[in-house]
DNA sequence: GCCGTTTTCGGCCCGACTGTTTTCAGTCG
């Protein structure tokens, strides 16, 4: 069994709480922390690079120590270090560092006064009234903790991308009625469009005397304010999900957006430059001995650092500050240069508009070509087309193109990759479309070496082009199911065949780590929103901020291309 | 525990807000 980056990071984070907890020197706790970060989000998988006799020590933050770790985590599948660590701790201990108001210190007092390792311990401690007995436990406190006790705060909520981008931008539309108002923006993870938020970050800048705080605090979407400062406030909404505000004067505009745009990692890793060539960054501006020389425009941050600007999307210290010094930052891939899309479904199987009206949509978008793929037989809960049927459509198709001006439509279906890894319809047929998207859709839980292996046959198909949805999952709802990622990217590179990016928000499938691996490895990606009515012809935007978080340029993309261009490319694709 | 174009030792990003305090530690982002 192969471990993963995440299950190393996940060892590592474990550690340096426990070590946190322990009192242990903090730069200590602190390394662990970046090594995890650093793990999770390398693109090369370390148990790859120890078999190959990699040096991880030429990663950023692992050394000799850190190292030698990984190897025993990779060779035996656990840490002895670890285990040490938790028996002679109490590693439940971990929970509590997540409730409101208790961190390292508290816990570890709590832990050596009153012999508390665990949420039912601590439970048990605060209705004795034990608790309030402790110095620097005054009541405030006590009650932070009990709400967190009880509604479970320790358990990390996050919110998908847009389940959380339409409510920020109706705060920002409320929070434009305030007086005296200058800029306002939507900063943090949702700006950097990770598929996942935990909360909305608003910065914004106002002259002396707006109104602009008060305003916020008493949002009627508001359940509880959690602080409120002259500069700074957060909110839970009655959602559940939090909100930062914060409010700076416009001087310092672009360094507070910059600096709460993140990601924490990115900014450290800038503020650690700075400090090198005698530069000081915070949120009001970038400092040269107290005196600031710049701060208005976020731009100015990394001009003074002598960086190229860096898109928000890239921020997130894996490698993307390098190039910016080298001056050789990859031109992100913007929305406009999407010229069609390759995952569309119709009322033939389980969409909600007709091949029309999705043609007529998708021209409406300035769209050139769509491709329509539509379920086949297999797949008998939407409705799955047979040959019959694909047949019939493919003639509506041809009479619809000789009709339609200013749209073209492409002969597709979405195949289903069946569990001995043939695809649903016959070669005979499939010779037929302009390209086959192909997918996985039952028998999620094979085995990872079953589901590679049957992904990989399918890919033996001379009529495969794209694989759709690559992981399964439903962020949130269900997990990816198990494939060997690498093996199929490899597979992609000797077939020709091309990875999907889903647009839907809820499948984001690849991940951002998955795009650069497809990239580095030369793979084209299609981003399609698997449209199932007109209105999903809008997604494509959350497919194109996904694919910038995994560095993707035009060229990186196939429905970039002109329709001549995809119908020569897709043509060389075929026997 | 990591790291180095001043360094192999002695640093390690930075500031706001809160609560419990008489000047600040702890937490958080």
């Amino acid at each position: 069994m192969r471990v993963t980056n995440q299950y190393i990071a996940s060892i590592f984070a474990e550690i340096a709480d426990l070590l946190d907890i322990a009192g242990e020197n903090p730069f200590r706790v602190r390394a662990y922390r970046n090594a995890a970060r650093t793990i999770l989000s390398s693109s090369k998988n370390m148990a790859d690079l120890v078999e190959e006799g990699f040096d991880l020590t030429t990663l950023r933050g692992i050394g000799k120590e850190l190292s030698q770790k990984i190897i025993e985590i990779v060779q035996t599948g656990e840490l002895s270090f670890l285990k040490r660590l938790k028996a002679s701790s109490s590693p439940e201990l971990e929970t509590l560092l997540r409730i409101p108001g208790l961190g390292p210190r508290r816990v570890q007092q709590l832990h050596k006064e009153l012999h508390i390792n665990s949420l039912q311990d601590l439970k048990k401690a605060l209705q004795k009234g034990d608790v309030e007995k402790l110095p620097g436990f005054g009541p405030k406190l006590i009650e932070s903790i009990a709400k967190g006790l009880e509604e479970k705060t320790y358990e990390e909520k996050r919110y998908r991308l847009f389940e959380a981008d339409p409510v920020a931008k109706e705060i920002i539309k409320s929070l434009k009625r305030s007086h005296r108002l200058l800029s306002i923006e939507i900063a943090g993870s949702i700006r950097r469009r990770r598929e996942t938020v935990h909360d909305i970050d608003i910065v914004a800048s106002c002259e002396a005397g707006s109104d602009m705080m008060d305003r916020f605090t008493t949002l009627q979407e508001v359940d509880k304010i959690i602080m409120k400062g002259p500069t700074r406030s957060s909110v839970t909404l009655k959602s559940g999900i939090q909100v930062d505000l914060r409010v700076v004067p416009k001087d310092a505009y672009g360094a507070a957006l910059h600096h709460f745009t993140g990601s924490k990692a990115h900014n450290i890793a800038l503020r650690k430059m700075a400090v090198k060539r005698g530069l000081k960054i915070n949120e009001y501006g970038i400092f040269k001995a107290d005196k600031r020389i710049a701060g208005k425009k976020e731009a100015d941050i990394y001009k003074n650092l002598g960086l190229d600007y860096i898109e928000p999307e890239m921020r997130e210290n894996r490698g993307e500050i390098l190039l910016a010094g080298e001056h050789r930052l990859p031109r992100l891939i913007e929305e406009g240069e999407i010229r069609g899309d390759l995952h569309i479904h119709t009322t033939d199987s389980d969409g909600a508009g007709s091949l029309r009206e999705m043609a007529m949509a998708a021209r409406e978008k300035g769209y050139e070509y769509i491709a329509i793929t539509d379920h086949t037989k297999h797949l008998t809960i939407a409705h799955g087309l047979d040959e019959k049927r694909v047949r019939k459509q493919l003639e509506v198709i041809d009479r619809l193109n000789e009709e339609l001006e200013g749209i073209t439509i492409l002969k597709s279906a979405e195949v289903d990759i069946l569990e001995d890894g043939r695809l649903d319809l016959p070669d005979t047929l499939l010779k037929e479309l302009d390209l086959v998207v192909c997918a996985v859709h039952y028998k999620l839980k094979l085995s990872k070496k079953a589901q590679t292996r049957r992904i990989l046959k399918a890919m033996e198909d001379p009529y495969f082009s794209i694989l759709a949805h690559p992981t399964g999952r439903l962020i949130g709802l269900r997990e990816p199911y198990e494939v060997d990622m690498e093996a199929v990217i490899k597979a992609c590179t000797h077939r020709g065949c091309i990875l999907e990016l889903n647009a839907q928000p809820d499948r984001l499938d690849l991940t951002d780590i998955h795009c650069r691996m497809a990239k580095e490895a030369g793979v084209p990606i299609a981003i399609s929103t698997d449209a199932h009515s007109v209105r999903d012809l809008d997604l494509m935007t959350y497919g194109i901020g996904q694919a910038r978080r995994g560095w993707l340029e035009k060229s990186d993309v196939l429905n970039t291309k002109s329709l001549k261009e995809l119908k020569k490319y897709l043509k060389k694709m075929r026997p």
